[in-house]
DNA sequence: TATTTATTGATAATGCAAAAGCATTTGCAA
DNA sequence: TTGCAAATGCTTTTGCATTATCAATAAATA
């Protein structure tokens, strides 16, 4: 059976504490905060295993590649920022559905991709 | 100088030809109908030339990784067909430009990317 | 037509994310 | 405690896309 180690606890906590798609890096490094000796290796198996449980979601965004969030979000979009490189999810759809493609083409899905400065970026300089 | 041979005039064919974003191996694939010892690395020799000189660009779909298109086509989306797997541009944009993002947040670019049945495949039976 | 050299084809090499192998450790029920 | 499978850390391997190497070929130009 499954059993509750540390460093699951620590991966949990990383998602719970940031609450947007994290890279396997950012895992990584936010982890080793709460057990040092992490490793890379436990991570990618974990995230596989949350996956499966149904506890997070892979997504694949076109310039930082596969990024892992929480599930149960809802239709939601992302943003990523320029300057501080972190990704956020934005509550909504900002998709106009009609028109949206040319008619005799059936849009089941979408996925929309904003890119910018976050609002803590804002009033900094470059 | 630059030399005009027969299998980077083969590969600009291609893309004339098909106008819309293709795969290396797509354009291996219907390249070699022209050249038929069109070779994997010619392919992308000729493409990166064709980027330095303006008249591809590279763009990175979220679940077929990298493709490459004509430029010149002005802002569009894409449509990935899952029957079919082709990739089509869409004219214009569907983006609600109010409400895309939270208040705050400054929305500089955005990619779309929309999933579901070509034209074409809608007759087709799964 | 001969010469020059960019380009090609074939293949080896690289870079990198993800997975696998294995000895060691650890959670947890008995 | 103890037994033991699950899980970890460390290392090595794999898989894949992309790049480099180099002898052979073929555009451009004289």
């Amino acid at each position: 059976m499954r059993r509750n180690t540390t460093q699951r606890r620590a991966i949990e906590k990383v998602f719970r504490q940031h609450d947007r798609p994290l890279s396997v890096d950012e895992v990584l490094k936010h982890g080793s905060k709460f057990v040092e000796s992490l490793n890379q290796s436990t991570v990618y198996r974990n995230l596989k295993l949350l996956i499966d449980e149904g506890w997070l979601d892979r997504i694949s965004h076109p310039s930082l590649g596969v990024l892992y969030e929480r599930t149960g979000k809802g239709h939601h979009h992302h943003f990523h920022c320029r300057k501080c490189k972190r990704v956020f999810e934005l509550p909504g759809c900002a998709l106009k559905e009609e028109g949206a493609a040319p008619d005799g083409f059936v849009v089941e899905a979408h996925e929309i991709f904003l890119f910018g400065v976050c609002p803590s970026c804002v009033t900094k300089t470059d």
